[in-house]
DNA sequence: CCGAATCCTACGCGATACTG
DNA sequence: CAGTATCGCGTAGGATTCGG
């Protein structure tokens, strides 16, 4: 035990304020990326190949033009989609997953084995959202 | 109670509707346990050793009674976390993560392990939120 | 110290309609 | 088709107060 421990009152008391943010910043920014009504499900799709605007709405029920242009705004600013204009008449919009978005895979991947197992323990038959 | 209507969502069109819950569902529900403004920090204070309640608040600056009342109450209904009641006088209070929240770990790696380079990708000058 | 109860605001998101 | 604009609601989360 260090005797130099009693103001840091923002972390772990063996983290500093600087160490723990560090720690804790890229971890939301990876669940922000994921995290939303739609964001998950609009990466899914597109991890079958490049899709138009309408294609994406029509395979996801619910999905309203403006949040579907909302998080395509959102992935091309981070960079794991891209918007394809083809000078087609009329004109053809394709988005696509980038090579970088599809680093996100084994993410989800692990996302989706975690959750399996949870939902095995918890889950199935006691949980108020997620509907 | 009733919270099974999602089986009528399409879903890409080479997954059956089934299936494509079969990959969702998990993986929000993997999101859920994570995401929220006090989750994640909850959760890494608890990573250090059990805490009291004060204890918590005092490492978390800008979180109220409220929310972490609510946040540990999740954590025990998801298993993650337990409360330990000591008869002392007055009454102690502790909160430890369990075996099973600790599972958490590696999938919180890999969060801060893509996080991390996204910051470096993206972030680093030019975000909005969380941050 | 450990919370519960109450009130309030901000924002994500839905519904609907409209433009190029 | 590919979006934008406007309105409104539900809820996560904040501020404050009270009780055991």
């Amino acid at each position: 035990m260090e005797a130099t421990e009693h103001d840091k009152r923002k972390c772990p008391s063996h983290l500093s304020t600087g160490e723990c943010n560090k720690q804790l910043l890229p971890v939301k920014d990876a669940l922000d990326i994921l995290s939303g009504k739609w964001k998950l499900q609009i990466i899914l799709s597109l991890t079958f190949g490049k899709k138009r605007f309408r294609q994406i709405q029509r395979e996801i029920p619910g999905l309203t033009p403006k949040m579907l242009s909302k998080e395509l705004k959102e992935l091309e600013i981070n960079e794991l989609a891209v918007r394809h204009v083809y000078d087609t008449l009329p004109v053809t919009i394709e988005y696509e997953l980038t090579p970088y978005g599809r680093t996100l895979k084994p993410l989800i991947a692990e996302l989706h084995k975690w959750g399996t197992k949870h939902r095995k323990r918890i889950i199935a038959g006691s949980r108020k959202k997620s509907g």
